[in-house]
DNA sequence: ATAAATGCAAAGCATTTGCAACCAT
DNA sequence: ATGGTTGCAAATGCTTTGCATTTAT
């Protein structure tokens, strides 16, 4: 008879595809372009359950969530904390290689006096590809 | 003939006192906060004004838009970089003391070739207030 | 067998926008 | 007088939710 248990969560295709679209890119993707890549294998899964999926991923650790402006959330297959840099002008979120600074918690507890367990660093500017874009000369016109 | 000049901003009251709103506290705000606060002053203001000229006032560098989790945008009156603590608990949001750090930007270019311009930094955890009161002995029940 | 998960569509919310009236310049 | 600004309401866009059905266990 225990063949269930309450609490339990299943294995499904959805959540398995959804998650390796999530690791299989760097792009730091909306819940919508995630969307539309996992409909490429499951032409028939809707945009609620990208949504429920990505959900239980980021609360069980799986993935990370990323808000910046008021737009929409970002989402990244890699939960370990990490910094990124977001460019003010074509908005595509990097990964950095700078090392976490665990340090800075504790330096911000003692000046706080509240409890810290966690901190979320974004560096803003022009990435290179915009950067290098915006430099090239426009002879003609 | 050179009475208005096209781009120009127009002083309102609406928008003087959205910002005096913004400046009087420290409790980093949404816009409907604001929207409550500014109608007691101006009641037949509306959303769409308050929203209007809290962006505005970003724009011009005279307020900041913080936006943590998917829900809504908070508004800081107070424009240069500072960092904040917001609490896991009840979701409030802190200035916090600590010295902002120039070099990380350098820092952070060096390593990844992006043109880096600033950054936003944010801490996690459990403000003092939730601590106190988990952590108030429960006797009885 | 059972409850978790899905697909679908409707609902929810924060934010934006179109437009006629209004008002600062 | 002119065009930026407002109030209002409708519209938008992202995300969530209710429900009957399907599916993993």
């Amino acid at each position: 008879m225990a063949t269930s248990r309450p609490g339990f969560i299943r294995k499904t295709k959805q959540r398995e595809v959804i998650l390796s679209v999530l690791r299989g890119t760097d792009t730091h993707p909306s819940a919508d372009w995630v969307y539309q890549e996992v409909r490429k294998v499951l032409p028939n899964i809707s945009l609620g359950t990208i949504y429920r999926n990505l959900r239980i991923l980021v609360e069980s650790g799986e993935a990370m969530e990323l808000a910046f402006g008021s737009t929409s959330s970002r989402f990244d297959g890699n939960p370990k904390n990490h910094y990124h840099f977001i460019c003010d002008q074509c908005g595509n979120v990097y990964d950095l290689a700078l090392p976490v600074d665990h340090g800075i918690d504790k330096k911000a507890q003692e000046i706080s006096s509240h409890k810290v367990v966690s901190h979320r660093l974004e560096f803003y500017g022009v990435c290179n590809e915009c950067n290098s874009s915006n430099h090239t000369p426009n002879r003609g016109s």
